[in-house]
RNA sequence: CGGGGCGUAGCGCAGUUUGGUAGCGCGUUUGGUUCGGGACCAAAAGGUCGCAUGUUCAAAUCAUGUCGCCCCGACCA
């Protein structure tokens, strides 16, 4: 490919509205173009680097017994009405209509596609266990589209479907399957991303990890411990406390606490730690506006995915109005209006002598005790865990909380559609089971932005060998230059024949727009055909790292790039 | 959906306070001089100032409405 002809500008400065370097890079460097929000197209060099990854997918799933099927963009509404989820998922589901009328639904996720495809064929236990799987465009109307393609609307995503007859087996694949998704990482240049367990939501309490690509610029946050190496999501991070209980009980008393309305004000008046508060957070639930209210230790926050597994419904922080009778500022355990669902986290249990509201305007109570007060309630575990918290596995005082873009999962489904959708077989006794099944995401260009955000430099991305658009850039330096236009064209030509993916760059600019526009695309191994040089018999050859920068002569050109070319590609290979 | 910010040439921005001929840098085109890290000189093309309504002799500028984008939050199979 000559440069020359390659569709798509490259620009010095940075667009305004871009928060990552990824998101900038990719804009600058000609890879892609916004279209609308959270909507990309993609230009040459992206697409290229998408089809590595893509290939790279396809061996891997293929490697553990996966087929590649295709499910359709549009599905009919009566699909998602199958599983209950056309009337469960909110406006991320892009529903829509055709001619005649009929609801349909972009696909978001594919398991009601998965399920209606092999329904039929599965009905024997002798067709188990099977994986199917595609790599295809996903529609999410996503509330709030950000950092270029680390969250978009619109994209590509692979995803799988195993299904099974027992929970061994699933376990079983879910492990192969588990280190399938380390080889691709590795693969695709990030062998730093890193499984965490992560929230199985509603879904049944079933085993799901995450793969996160540890970096500040992350969306999600997580919690690791650098003890004994166990790792989680903060959503699904449980919290394990130790409960300090003062030997005597004081006596309940109410104070009044003039315009103290956070919990870091009361205990500035009172003159109290804040571990001995129990502060309240209010929520409501999205479906009835209920009033659900969470009382915890006043130097912990609340985790909300906790709090909605828990209940088994959405909420959203509360609207207090003058007819809840709340007291905002003043609620605690003690007296709250009728309606209010109570809640109580585990940093409470068992504690003593606290200050909490009195539910009254201005008024706190301190000495207020659990058992005393307020026997028989039940604690559960909804805070989240803290940085230098209790690891629940090893038990040390050694939790670190950092931040990762979620690059793929694999989870643990169940019988969840199975059962909806109506999908049975026979077993060896001849009696009716339903499939269990997992599934396995991965998005595409979520994980070339991530490659581009974790291996980049001011001037570019520094893409692996196993994804980059080209293997090598060649520039010829001073054009004009007859003889040295005429090596560099002969360069080119021996490299293609060689099996080189070679990126060509014979215009007839300065060197600085040439070595910019290089840095730009990133392509890992730089060949430059100058004067300077060739006066000596030599080109130079460098990488894109910077790592390696030799001159070599003309004779030995074409066998040391192929060889660096295949050594850079060896060293993205899976342990 | 709530809070904040911003919409002026392909990109980055000034001009808006105090209404009066549409500006700058990069990029693009042409000619020339240069040539190892985004060169220089000269000429040129390119804009419904997001949109609508209003106020005014006159609106990028003032008012009202609306659309879009970005950030924070909510939401996220």
């Amino acid at each position: 490919m000559k440069l020359e002809r390659l569709v798509g500008d490259r620009f010095k400065e940075r667009p305004s509205d871009c928060v990552i370097d990824s998101h900038a890079l990719m804009l600058r460097g000609g890879y892609m173009k916004y279209v609308a929000n959270g909507i990309f197209s993609s230009f040459m060099p992206l697409r290229r680097i998408t089809r590595k990854i893509e290939a790279i997918i396809r061996e891997e799933m293929d490697a553990i017994d996966g087929q590649e099927v295709q499910f359709p963009v549009v599905l009919p509404a009566s699909l998602w009405e199958e599983s209950g989820r056309y009337q469960s998922v909110g406006s991320e589901l892009m529903r829509l209509s055709d001619r005649n009328g009929s609801p349909m639904v972009l696909g978001m996720t594919h398991e009601e596609a998965a399920v209606q495809l092999v329904r039929e064929y599965g009905q024997s236990y002798t067709k188990y266990p099977f994986m199917i799987y595609q790599i295809q465009t996903k529609f999410r109307d996503e509330a709030r589209p950000r950092a270029g393609l680390i969250r978009v609307r619109e994209f590509t995503m692979k995803d799988a479907y195993s299904f099974h007859t027992s929970q061994e087996d699933l376990e079983r694949y879910y492990a192969r399957c588990y280190h399938a998704y380390e080889r691709i990482f590795a693969r695709a240049g990030i062998p730093e991303t890193v499984a965490v367990l992560s929230d199985s939501g509603m879904m049944g309490g079933s085993v799901s990890h995450e793969y996160m690509l540890l970096t500040p610029v992350g969306e999600d946050t997580i919690v690791t411990c650098p003890e004994c190496g166990w790792r989680a999501n903060m959503e699904a991070a449980e919290s394990i406390l130790e409960n300090e209980k003062d030997a005597e009980d004081a006596p309940l008393t109410q104070v009044h606490t003039p315009g103290q309305q956070t919990i870091e004000d009361v205990c500035n008046f009172l003159k109290l730690p804040v571990e001995k508060s129990c502060k309240a957070v209010v929520y409501q639930k999205n479906a009835t506006d209920e009033y659900v209210v969470l009382f915890l230790r006043g130097d912990l926050e609340a985790n909300e995915t906790k709090l909605t597994n828990f209940l088994g419904e959405a909420i959203h922080p509360a609207v207090i109005t003058p007819e809840s009778r709340i007291a905002a500022g003043y609620i605690g355990p003690l007296g709250l209006p009728a309606g209010v669902t109570a809640l109580f986290d585990v940093s409470l249990a068992g504690t003593n002598n606290l200050c909490c509201g009195a539910n009254r305007e201005e008024y706190h109570y301190t000495g207020f005790c659990f058992e005393r007060d307020l026997p028989g309630v039940a604690f559960h575990d909804f805070s989240k865990v803290k940085q230098g918290g209790i690891c629940p596995k090893c038990g040390k005082h050694a939790l670190s909380v950092s931040r990762g873009i979620e690059v793929g999962n694999i989870f643990q489904l169940g019988t969840k559609y199975t059962k909806s959708m109506g999908m049975q077989y026979l077993d060896q006794n001849g009696q009716l089971q339903y499939p269990i099944m997992g599934c396995y995401g991965i998005g595409v260009g979520r994980l070339a932005a991530s490659v581009c955000e974790a291996h980049h430099d001011d001037y570019g991305p520094i893409w692996p060998m196993s994804i980059a658009p080209w293997q090598v850039h060649l520039c010829c330096m001073r054009a004009d230059n007859v003889e040295v236009h005429a090596y560099a064209d002969s360069l080119y030509a021996a490299l293609q024949a060689r099996g080189v993916e070679v990126i060509y760059d014979d215009r007839a600019v300065s060197a600085g727009v040439m070595f910019s526009d290089a840095d730009l695309l990133g392509v890992p191994v730089r060949v430059i055909a100058s004067p300077r040089n060739l006066k000596d018999g030599c080109i130079e050859l460098a990488t894109r790292d910077k790592r390696i920068s030799e001159k070599v002569p003309v004779a030995d050109a074409v066998e040391r790039i192929v060889a660096l070319r295949d050594e850079l590609l060896a060293a993205c290979k899976a342990e």
